[in-house]
DNA sequence: CTGGTTGTTCGATAACCATCGAAGTTTGAC
DNA sequence: GTCAAACTTCGATGGTTATCGAACAACCAG
């Protein structure tokens, strides 16, 4: 069977995606900094994210964060053996916000890796 | 003399525009309503915006989402008399964030009145 | 100068949010 | 079966935020 029992997390459609909720999402500079990174590395797994987006926060508040980007419908999750594959919505975001996220994508800033 | 002598908002330039401020100041419903007035009807002056677009708040609440807006970066303020005109920094956010502003107002849901 | 209009500032309050550590669940490896 | 790896959930905590009413300041019209 596939998936944590306990994860309940609703990802909205596309055309339930709520603008105030994206953006809210999008607002946090760590959970930007997921995001960006995503986008760039396509599909990866959670440690990756953290580690190599150096995140600076415990692994449970990174899936605080991975739940609130999840339920606005940014990200979306597959899971595969222990670990969970994390992938941005472009296609669902193109369709609702028609360029928002590459223009979000193309401003944000650089990593600067955080020593 | 123009101004109010206690209305010490700094409004950054194009350059020192924060994308996570950017994005939290939009993230507000009814901060999303007054800046998509805004940007369709043109410079306004405050009561003008509150009312015309329905927020449910009083004028000190829209006073201080205002204010968050111009620290943001996304209003700024000219004084005449005893107003206050409010406009979009269109020209300065397409500089610092192309595509982003449009794509947020033309996402915005059309204004709904509120009984 | 006296009001009335326009908006800001100041507390105060209640709701929300990011963060952590500890404990729990699922999976894979031995 | 046992143990480690990979996340999630829970409860607590401290910081931020939206909101209001009351008081204030600048301006305009008589």
């Amino acid at each position: 069977m596939l998936g944590y029992v306990t994860d309940d997390v609703v990802e909205p459609a596309a055309e339930d995606m709520q603008l105030p909720r994206v953006l809210a999402a999008l607002a946090d500079p760590n959970r930007l900094a997921a995001v960006r990174f995503v986008a760039h590395n396509g599909e990866s797994w959670c440690a990756q994210v953290m580690e190599q987006a150096m995140l600076p926060m415990t692994k449970s508040t990174f899936s605080h964060h991975l739940r609130i980007l999840r339920e606005a419908g940014v990200l979306t999750k597959r899971i595969q053996g222990a670990r969970g594959y994390t992938t941005l919505r472009k296609q669902d975001l193109d369709a609702r916000f028609p360029g928002l996220i590459d223009s979000i994508i193309a401003a944000a800033p650089v990593l600067q890796p955080r020593v």
